[in-house]
DNA sequence: TTACTTACTGAAAGCGGTTTCATGATTTGG
DNA sequence: CCAAATCATGAAACCGCTTTCAGTAAGTAA
């Protein structure tokens, strides 16, 4: 169809008003071969008085790229993934690229994403964020030959951020440790299930956990490491049983902070005081924690987002050549569920 | 550059390989025009050979599309906007169409996407989220061509989709009175104030509280009508004042829930009990809302960005040649900080 | 002055599709 | 049975840009 939509003066439009080729206009526009300085003239010239903008589209398809990365990203209504999102678009709003977001709420939309999306004519790049990647994948965005960068979620292959959870766990039961605490309770994701949102994470920040006990020379006790569904009730169903044990844990560190409201919820059922009887430390500090002053540790997510665009603009620009892996810090937000044991064992 | 990365068969190899001319591929592809059916057939075979998919980009160039709704939207990290591209992407998924988020966070970069995204060589159509347009920027629109909707908020020459708030206020404020309170008090954002992001909508809301108050012959009184910027701790200072007066309000209906949060902090710094003392009411039901047992107004957030992104595509399949607003209704979601009031005046 | 660079510049060939247009093969109908 | 209408199809033009390639004008060396 010639009626194109866009009737806007094309290059040829403000070559022929400056009495040029429409390569030096091209030139002019990218700078890529030098133009006489009053050609140049002429040339800008006939661009703002015909308000001249070269066609995207056109200039995508010459190029062979599409100046698109494509961001495949889980639940993108949950807080902490807005985060990164936020992070990344930092980044990107100053590049030339535009970025897609693709929001994987079932397995089929995952599938149907990771074949669709990474395709030289529909992405320049594809950012994928907390999905695990298996090997299989791994070799189909090879043969696409797209470049491919992953935020919180890792894989030999590909460069990485990732948040550096074994000393996230190490650091929240310090803080307890450090306090007097010594019988400390760890809450997790089930952590047999490679399918579970926080699987490695929470392997790694038990890591940290047992680091930190053996630091203080506490032995590990297997009757403290509970684990659970990833959600409120559950959590808190089972942190009653927990708690009304007689040699009760004096602290929780959590794995999240929905897990840690669960545990305070189960406190508050057997009327235990938080902090007073019971200290808890929660993870991810999302947005109800500052609300009810939960102490939590708390993740670079912004920083991520901003720290994966950025590897994956360096990619673009062939400055990658090797999978890196970068692994970025976390800070304990001390607020007031946190305090020395009442009676210290 | 001809060495185009994706070196991916294209409409010629496909043609050559099942021999016919490639316009005929084209028109088994898109079914233009009729094809005899063991031609038809040879192509499809051919396509599958190759495993050959059409370059997008080549399209938009050819049909003078860019199959690209542009989504101007304010701070895109809050809650609400994620719910309403929620919606959106509920509907753009399913679509031919992908869709690119524009994240307004200051003056600037509002006029900035103003000005650039609504171009027809970079965007089909733009939806814009919650920002005011003023008069010269719809000239601009309609310069450019491009379709525009709104969503949560409007303008007489472009099809919209609102929420009915003073519906909403009347209702918030009908529950409280059929709770049997009279002493009750409105907060809002400050009303004068055009570029405050509720300004709308808190004097709509502003408009149905009066209503739900006349109905119950109940007398306005504008000691009752309090406002100050959209922030908690602001809004706790204020309230703290309000409440200590000696004809304090039984009932407070707050246009959004953080400034019932703050009302409610005030309340606490008070020792006054909720709902037994004051009964509030929110407005937006936000996540923290269920967690703090809230009585709140939900909107249709979801809905809202759906019904916007499906006028979209009527617009652009030229189902829509007049602008149409479409209003959507609201919820009030009792939980427990409101009740009857204690000692009836 | 002649030969050889060097610096710009324009014509033309892509990029990979869609659509128009003309043509040959088939029907249709009188 | 032949003219006319219908159908299917390929060649070619076009969308608006980038880049190669070849050529002109000016500058330098000999």
């Amino acid at each position: 169809m010639s009626k194109s939509a866009s009737n806007g003066p094309t290059i040829r439009d403000v070559a022929k008003r400056a009495n040029v080729g429409l390569a030096t206009v091209s030139r002019v526009l990218n700078g890529s071969a030098p133009v006489a300085e009053d050609t140049r003239n002429k040339v800008l010239q006939s661009i703002s008085e015909l308000n001249y903008t070269p066609s995207p589209t056109a200039r995508k398809l010459s190029l062979g790229k599409t100046f698109v990365i494509s961001i495949i990203i889980p639940f993108f209504t949950r807080p902490s993934f807005i985060e990164r999102l936020r992070g990344i678009d930092s980044v990107m709003a100053n590049s030339d690229y535009d970025f897609i977001v693709f929001n994987v709420e079932t397995m089929e939309k995952r599938d149907q994403y990771f074949s669709t999306v990474p395709r030289p004519d529909r992405s320049d790049g594809v950012i994928i964020v907390s999905l695990p990647t298996k090997d299989e994948d791994i070799e189909l965005f090879r043969n696409k030959r797209v470049p491919v960068v992953l935020i919180d979620t890792q894989h030999p292959a590909l460069t990485s951020v990732i948040e550096d959870s074994v000393k996230g766990g190490d650091d929240a039961t310090e803080h307890l440790i450090a306090l007097g605490h010594r019988r400390i309770a760890y809450v997790s994701d089930i952590l047999h299930d490679p399918l579970a949102h926080n699987y490695t994470a929470s392997r790694n920040r038990l890591m940290g956990y047992r680091q930190s006990l053996d630091r203080a020379g506490v032995a590990f006790n297997p009757d403290y490491h509970c684990f659970c569904h990833h959600d409120r009730p559950t959590t808190r169903a089972m942190m009653r049983d927990v708690l009304a044990r007689p040699e009760r844990p004096t602290a929780v560190f959590c794995a999240s902070d929905t897990q840690a409201l669960g545990t305070m919820e189960a406190a508050r059922d057997l009327g235990l005081r938080v902090p007073e009887d019971l200290s808890v430390v929660g993870y991810d500090d999302i947005e109800i924690a500052e609300y009810v002053g939960l102490t939590t540790m708390r993740q670079a997510l912004f920083e991520s987002g901003k720290r994966g665009a950025e590897l994956m603009l360096q990619h673009l620009g062939g400055q990658l050549t090797v999978p890196h892996v970068e692994c970025l810090s976390t800070d304990l937000v001390i607020r007031n569920t946190t305090c020395p044991p009442q009676d210290p064992t």
